[in-house]
DNA sequence: GAGAACTGTGGGTGTCAACCCACTATAGGG
DNA sequence: CCCTATAGTGGGTTGACACCCACAGTTCTC
């Protein structure tokens, strides 16, 4: 008898035993939210960490790289080649910190706070196609809780 | 002098561009969640995908690899990995179907099942941990808009 | 100044998920 | 029967991501 009627009543259905777990719902949308917004800038070349760097800058203005190292908690070595690609196509510009020569200053270019506001937009789009079943306010609740999620998670003090 | 108050008062804050994005707070916390979960399985020696395998199965009895495939959205010859692995673990038995002998029929053991409930408990405290700012009426208005944002995504029809 | 500490870089490693292809065994249609 | 389709398997590829080490240049401390 296998998985008869199962199969033909109810196409794939997900376990119920996983949709009550927060845990899993949780990380099943966020891999869905990640990966539709990936693959947009990935259209453009670009990549989630570009776009949390050009965020930072335009947020907070010029960094060191050691500081955006520390505020956005990737490896120093990584950082290094985000910010040289986003050099190379115009988007940051880098100079080294007078004071102490060591630091490298970055810095977003108007070229760059365009760009981000593209993606921004990219962003929004997602949202507007993942959250499409609830409602303006019920949009503002989830975003709020999930706020405070985040707020609580170790890296954001 | 350095990069000065910045990084003494606002120790590496979160630019509130990206906060205001579901996209980005979903992601985020979908990542966390993920990850500690797939961490406490790792302990066990288990991967995200062997926990859905074994619901799966529980909840709706022994499957045809080819029907695991399509209910969970895995690739035929991954899923033939996962059920090697949890077979030759004692989790799950595989036999071929009399009727069409092409296929292999997976059916949860009682060890299975046991190790299943463990592993419920596991999700649970990953999401206690993370859901700790949320009171628990605030927890189930999470989870169920979560889970209607689930249900709108493709692989769920 | 000499040695310790820090910044940015380059290069490399290990893991993981997600595919994809080729192959065997079996089934079903004409 | 032959021919096509399907089920499972094995093996290999790819891309992202996170880490880690070694090194050059610079600054700081004593």
């Amino acid at each position: 008898m296998v998985s008869e009627e199962s199969a033909a009543t109810a196409p794939a259905a997900t376990p119920p035993t996983l949709l009550e777990l927060s845990t899993y719902l949780l990380s099943r949308t966020g891999k869905a939210a990640r990966g539709r917004l990936a693959e947009r800038l990935a259209r453009r070349g670009l990549r989630l960490w570009d776009m949390a760097v050009l965020a930072a800058l335009a947020d907070f203005g010029p960094h060191a790289q050691r500081d955006l190292v520390r505020r956005l908690g990737v490896d120093p070595s990584d950082m290094a080649k985000v910010t040289d690609r986003l050099a190379a196509d115009g988007y940051v510009e880098r100079a080294r910190d007078t004071a102490d020569r060591r630091r490298v200053s970055v810095t977003v270019t108007d070229a760059g706070r365009a760009l981000l506001a593209e993606l921004r937009a990219e962003a929004r789009a997602v949202q507007d196609e993942m959250l499409a079943p609830l409602s303006a306010a019920e949009r503002r609740v989830l975003h709020d809780l999930l706020g405070r999620v985040h707020a609580h998670l170790p890296g954001a003090p």
